[in-house]
DNA sequence: TCTAATACCTCTTAG
DNA sequence: AGGTATTAGA
């Protein structure tokens, strides 16, 4: 279970003796950030300079000065990152720390308006809607919009839905963004200038609001005298981590929400990476323009890597092209310079990765110490494979979310339409579950039904169609039923009867894969008393599908794989920084010099993970589905580190995986050089281990998988290893 | 007129 | 692997 985000205000009995805290442990700048207490302050923190550790010790400060919790709001980026720094200082103070505030602004924002939304027309019930249901209905207005011809060139939902949230973030105009970035649309302003405004509408008459609209919509009523007074007198402390990647909506709440100005923000400019998402790294450096008197500290010396670590990120991050001057000095000794490896191929890529971590563990390294970070989600997917195979468990951070994916969608829509009856994207998700009915007959059921103050009852007694007449009676009564349900899982388990069958109609390829995410939702789902507060929770925080999550909770942890925006503010002894190539890290996405340079900040945060172990890996060629393989170039900001600051690797040098052996190799050989495998033991990418029962030609075989069954396979076309003979 | 099946295309990063 | 555009079929 989440920790509350809003403490309980039951009046607190002071212990009969008041723990004091053991500040040994702190140097004089984290001291003082810690100690001051009042007034504005500013402190930049450097990567691994403790910055976690002084917001830790400094609400348990505050509370050893008597403030009370509940006064006292901790806005972070993740909602984990407040977590754990809670936990952390229960353990310097005691359990009563858990009542202060704590979470991202995007949570914060939902709880105030659920109370204060009604200022702005909102009801308490309002569904926060993510990307793709943003997209949804982008797609859906751009459609009613009937252009004539429709032009190829018209921009797709996925980049209206872009530029009408940089609108919000930037606060700039449609034109401003166009100019900025997609001139190309000039031609469409009208049209987007339309959607935009039928967007908002179109929100506001469903009592729907997106990420965006819980920022500014915040920001509106904080606005609001009264309101922004009382909300302001909850907090006599507000703490902001992660600073450099709030954007001005952002800032805007900071004021008003602590007009008394105690105020202290962390961040380092050197680490912002969230600029598409309307972040300036300036905005830090202006925080004493708008607190005159601000006390600024800084953060200097790095606890978390080794010396040679450290001098090849300060090189990175020394070509920047604007940057404030700084240079992290290690308290750490000794260590290894960075192993760049060289990789043919993405997957001799990923068989390197896999191989070292595979003897990593075997000598003994906590798995949990051992990170994989990407650009981008889909980087790892053969990493994945390659560890399954290993039967080496992972975790997966970052890309796709458990309810992102469409069967947990449909699922939450039974229950979002019980939550709230106006929510038209979950309707029309469930009435396309009814056969013979498309997206044209579920607009027309829609808009009969909407007017209803009660939806759900005015679908039983609709003039359905003969051939599905029965599928909308049967759909009308499991949501009455669900509707009365008396727990969360009673109303996951009616809405899963119903499910099942069109589940296993809709996904026949692979529903078997896809129940398992099912499982899994029930388990978080059996942990709420309301369905409200799971559905609260879910929208902001999603939890994160997994292959690997369920097979091994084991001591220690699991290796992490994780996009470089997730792991931020992480730290691991091992660090792998894979497919640093150019187009894939940098992004091909990135055009312009600013974002150029935000891919450099990227990295820079990426090596700064690293605590002993930093192995920087690229592929040489990258495989393009249906195309030839196209020779890439080294990551830009590898070829400009100056000689010497990284060694190189060499070829799977470090004690690997049996099967990857000199050995095991020659065998191989030998042996797929004969014609008559029949008993060989054999690995394939995907299916794992198999016996050869039978030779079909000269090279194709017959294999049995134990988990995939039967299958013929051509040894030419797929990459098989040898096991054993 | 609408649904269902098929072939094809494109993939950032996140609350 | 997901969505979209196209087309066959009801």
């Amino acid at each position: 279970m989440q920790p509350p985000l809003f403490g309980d205000n039951s009046p607190k009995i002071s212990p009969p003796q008041a723990p004091t805290i053991n500040f040994a442990g702190l140097n004089p700048p984290q001291m003082e950030a810690v100690t001051t207490t009042n007034g504005p302050v500013l402190v930049i923190a450097g990567a691994g300079s403790g910055k976690t550790r002084t917001l830790v010790y400094r609400v348990a400060y505050l509370m050893e000065q008597g403030v009370p919790p509940e006064r006292i709001l901790l806005l972070t980026f993740t909602r984990k990152a407040a977590q754990e720094m809670l936990a952390r200082a229960s353990l310097l103070l005691d359990e009563s720390c858990q009542r202060v505030t704590g979470g991202t602004f995007h949570a914060v924002a939902s709880l105030l308006l659920r109370r204060y939304g009604h200022h702005l027309g909102y009801t308490p019930q309002f569904t926060i809607i993510d990307r793709s249901d943003a997209e949804g209905i982008v797609n859906l207005l751009k459609s009613a919009l009937d252009n004539p011809e429709s032009d190829r060139k018209f921009p797709t939902r996925k980049v209206i839905v872009n530029i009408l949230s940089q609108m919000v973030n930037k606060r700039q105009t449609l034109p401003e963004v166009i100019n900025q970035r997609y001139q190309h649309l000039a031609e469409f302003t009208a049209a987007l200038e339309q959607i935009g405004a039928d967007y908002v509408k179109f929100k506001r008459e469903h009592n729907l609001m997106d990420y965006d609209d819980l920022l500014v919509n915040l920001q509106r009523v904080l606005s609001i005298p009264e309101v922004g007074q009382e909300i302001a007198a909850r907090y006599s402390y507000v703490m902001v981590d992660e600073y450099q990647d709030t954007n001005p909506v952002q800032a805007e709440i900071v004021r008003l929400i602590a007009p008394h100005q105690n105020v202290m923000v962390v961040g380092d400019d050197s680490q912002s990476i969230y600029s598409f998402r309307g972040a300036d790294f300036k905005n830090i450096m202006e925080f004493p323009t708008l607190y005159p008197g601000a006390r600024l500290i800084r953060l200097e010396e790095n606890y978390r890597s080794t010396q040679p670590i450290l001098t090849m990120t300060n090189a990175i991050i020394e070509q920047a092209a604007e940057k404030y001057a700084k240079k992290l000095f290690s308290s750490v000794e000794g260590g290894e310079r960075p192993l760049v490896y060289s990789a043919r191929n993405d997957s001799d890529q990923a068989s390197y990765v896999a191989g070292m971590i595979d003897s990593l563990v075997r000598e003994g390294t906590d798995r949990g110490q051992i990170a994989v970070l990407f650009r981008s989600g889909f980087h790892s997917y053969k990493l994945e494979l390659e560890l399954a195979n290993r039967q080496l468990p992972f975790e997966k951070r970052g890309g796709l979310k458990l309810t992102e994916s469409a069967h947990i969608k449909d699922l939450l829509s039974l229950l979002r339409v019980i939550f709230n009856p106006n929510d038209n994207l979950a309707w029309n998700r469930i009435l396309l579950f009814l056969d013979k009915v498309g997206a044209k007959t579920a607009q027309t059921i829609l808009s009969a039904i909407k007017g209803h103050d009660d939806p759900i009852r005015a679908l039983s007694s609709y003039p359905a169609g003969k051939t599905w007449k029965e599928g909308l009676l049967a759909l009308a009564q499991t949501l009455e039923s669900i509707r009365q349900a008396s727990s969360p899982v009673g109303q996951y388990e009616t809405a899963m009867a119903y499910y099942q069958p069109v589940f296993e109609r809709i996904y026949h390829d692979d529903y078997p894969t896809r129940a398992r995410d099912l499982e899994q939702l029930k388990e978080i789902v059996a942990e709420y008393q309301s369905l409200d507060d799971f559905i609260h929770d879910t929208a902001l925080d999603p939890p994160e599908a997994g292959l690997g999550k369920q097979a091994d909770e084991a001591v220690g942890g699991n290796v992490i794989l994780s996009t470089v925006h997730s792991a931020k503010g992480l730290e691991w002894e091992h660090v792998f920084v894979i497919n640093l190539a150019e187009g894939k890290f940098p992004s091909a996405m990135a055009q312009t010099n600013e974002e150029m340079e935000e891919e450099r900040r990227l990295l820079y945060v990426a090596a700064t993970r690293a605590k002993r172990h930093l192995y920087l890996v690229y592929p040489r060629e990258i495989a393009q589905a249906g195309r030839m393989p196209e020779l890439t170039m080294i990551s830009r900001f590898l070829d400009e580190l100056p000689p010497g600051v990284t060694v190189a690797a060499k070829k799977k040098a470090v004690g690997m995986a049996s099967s990857f052996s000199q050995q095991t190799i020659q065998r191989r050989q030998a042996i797929f050089s004969k014609d008559d495998l029949t008993g060989c033991q054999l690995r394939h990418p995907f299916f794992g281990e198999g016996r050869v029962v039978k030779m079909v030609g000269t090279r194709t075989a017959q294999i049995s998988f134990p988990r995939h069954g039967l299958k013929t396979i051509n040894l030419d076309f797929v990459k098989m290893e040898i096991v054993d003979q």
